[in-house]
DNA sequence: CTAGCATTCTTAAGCAACTGAAGAATGTCG
DNA sequence: CGACATTCTTCAGTTGCTTAAGAATGCTAG
């Protein structure tokens, strides 16, 4: 690291902790680049505070280490999912371990003011029932599909948030609550959720491939996320994978999403009679979300029906394409593959991804990349929305 | 910017006033955050180091402005730019501008210590040429084609210099001259150049897209040069824009560079008779080097024969498309072509980027992507060459 | 059981960089 | 000439770190 002087001594510490679960004074000394006197000081100062906490004793040839972590309990976040369907609530402690779980139905009602006052409320029921101080809770992180500043593919906006903008939600939801709220794309949240949770370090680049309703990345680089100069970072669905591929929704051609994205896997099951039938798509039923379409064809696809199945490794050829261009344009060593969609289909998505980087990874590039599936992939952006707030006061 | 505290006032200070050409204290104090009081004192040691000077006043509705600018001269860098042909010296001072300039032919033998003798000799006649005060130099920049930690497409590497490591030779040349030497990519380099003699400023995320004999780019975000973990970040040519591609020499299949790079489009016009005819391309001549046919077919191209313009025109759809990824992906508005191919044919690849992007730019993302040719386009690596090592002192 | 030893952690003095507040300098305008 | 606006400087005070010294802790050898 060597990088204490670059955003202060505790912060450093704290995401060396964070990072390593646990280390003594010594350790942290030489991982930040600080001296012992400087880490024993502020170590000092986060015990007063109570932000860590001694945890035993390691043996060494002298004097014993005295371990720190941090103490899960010391500082809250909510994490908020809006989905079509959903609202998914989160509390987490420090470490980013879920505290206490809240799911509602999305409101069927478009009203702003009636939108905002769920929120509140329930967000009050999440903290009240799991009875924390309030005091601790650092903030409010809040994550739906698609970019920010109003860029998206109109389908993909939760019915009753059609008409709301990011920064004005994020907005009054402080307002209402008294919180700082943070506002992010599902991709990059869950891409800090990975960070955080995974304990990964910041000379770990990685891109977190998130399938919801679309196909995004949140690119974490040197423990920072990337989000571009208008915020829209990560726009994986809109790598180009055919020259001449069919006109997108974003007005490019030949875009990943279009040729390979759910809402395009989950279209060719339901107008392929046999396809359909194997996933139990019922073209006539009342219009099915992509996730949960595209979930049911990833159920029918290991179950072993074959036309689902190669539907998917279709769609996996040109993602694992996809997923090269941005392993070799960043030159990263990480991939994980997060959200509802990589969370049913990893199984295909995985392999086709890894051997189509395999081909030219270790013999042309010196490098050995890892594909993984993130832990609870399904629900990454509502721990990674809490993240999203942990991560905020470790950076700065 | 207000990153003041995260990396010195000295260097926010030099960073603030190179990106700006002048600037006075208090526009400086509001520009990075440092309070009046840190400013007055930082820019009198500078100013008594002789790194800035006073040029000036500007009338306000008070006491007018003193502005404050870099003194080219206090500081100087070498750069080098070792190619197929030629090895190319600049020494430039602190503003970015060029001194002087040496070519030389590109040494016959491969032998070690040749090669670096040779390139001890020359720098040293640089400098004296010059008349400079040698310890102002603060060190030298070393470009050569390929990317890091020996990864490079074999066919690219100079002759005299197939048996090198990149890091080898940075090392026995700053054994041999005393001073830190730098060794870099074409295309970050050349990223980096731009940076600095284009005053682009940190908030300003780039790829500069580089073509010699092969195609990468470089990433420049907040300032800071994206290498990636292994160094090997900006590999614009392995992007894949063809699922299925033809195999590229990395490994893989369908990269931009087998589909549409200047080897591509060099063999291409030689294996077609009327395009060699147009671009004066001999198939029995020695081989000539990639960069000088691609300038050949470029020349041909601007001078209307349609063969070699089609050839170009169908290279440059690829390149647009996956110069769109790269916005996409990373979220930028600015583009800018450099290097030896992109100078010879920029009126060809400039506008088919352009019109590519602008297809969804606005609409969707609410983006107004530029597309800009680096002056000195040809000569792009060796003068990035020694801003690297600029830069290097004020990011260091 | 005590004396060395290795290692971890703490304390105290000092330095460097920045902040805040006050004021000095330098022009314009009535 | 004097009020005003603005830029720049000075100085005392704070913060956060470093260097240097040493205290604490447990192991091992006599």
């Amino acid at each position: 690291m060597k990088e204490a002087r670059l955003r202060g001594a505790r912060e450093s510490i704290l995401d060396a902790i964070r990072a390593s679960e646990q280390l003594s004074r010594v350790q942290l000394a030489t991982m930040t680049g600080l001296t012992e006197a400087a880490v024993s000081m502020t170590v000092k100062r986060l015990l007063a505070d109570g932000l860590i906490v001694e945890t035993g004793r390691e043996p060494t040839a002298g004097k014993p280490r005295t371990m720190l972590r941090l103490d899960p309990a010391a500082r809250l976040a909510v994490g908020i999912y809006l989905d079509e369907e959903t609202t998914t609530y989160v509390l987490t402690g420090q470490t980013g371990g879920v505290l206490s779980r809240l799911a509602r139905p999305a409101p069927e009602s478009g009203d702003e003011q009636e939108v905002l006052d769920r929120l509140v409320a329930d967000v009050e029921v999440l903290l009240s029932g799991s009875g924390v101080d309030r005091a601790r809770c650092l903030g409010i992180g809040v994550v739906w599909p698609g970019p920010r500043n109003g860029v998206r593919n109109p389908d993909d906006a939760p019915p009753h948030l059609r008409g709301w903008r990011d920064d004005e939600l994020g907005k009054r939801l402080a307002e209402a609550t008294g919180w700082p709220v943070l506002v992010e794309n599902d991709a990059t949240a869950a891409a800090v959720g990975e960070y955080w949770v995974a304990r990964l370090g910041p000379q770990q680049g990685f891109a977190a491939l998130y399938m919801g309703s679309g196909l995004g990345a949140g690119l974490i680089i040197e423990g920072r996320a990337m989000r571009g100069g208008g915020g829209n970072a990560g726009e994986f669905g809109h790598l180009c994978v055919q020259v001449d591929g069919p006109a997108c929704w974003c007005g490019s051609r030949g875009c990943l999403e279009i040729l390979a994205g759910p809402r395009t896997v989950v279209g060719a099951a339901a107008s392929d009679p046999v396809a359909a039938a194997e996933a139990g798509l019922d073209p006539d039923a009342p219009r099915q979300s992509v996730i949960a379409g595209f979930a049911a064809v990833a159920r029918a696809a290991r179950a072993g029906a074959p036309r689902c199945g190669a539907l998917l490794e279709e769609s996996a050829r040109y993602v694992a394409a996809a997923a090269e261009s941005i392993v070799n344009l960043l030159d990263l060593d990480l991939i994980v593959l997060t959200g509802p969609g990589f969370a049913a289909a990893s199984s295909i998505y995985g392999p086709a991804i890894t051997s189509r980087i395999a081909a030219a990874d270790g013999r042309t590039w010196h490098r050995q990349v890892r594909v993984t599936v993130s832990t609870a992939a399904a629900a990454a952006s509502a721990t990674g929305a809490a993240a999203l707030v942990l991560q905020s006061h470790i950076r700065g």
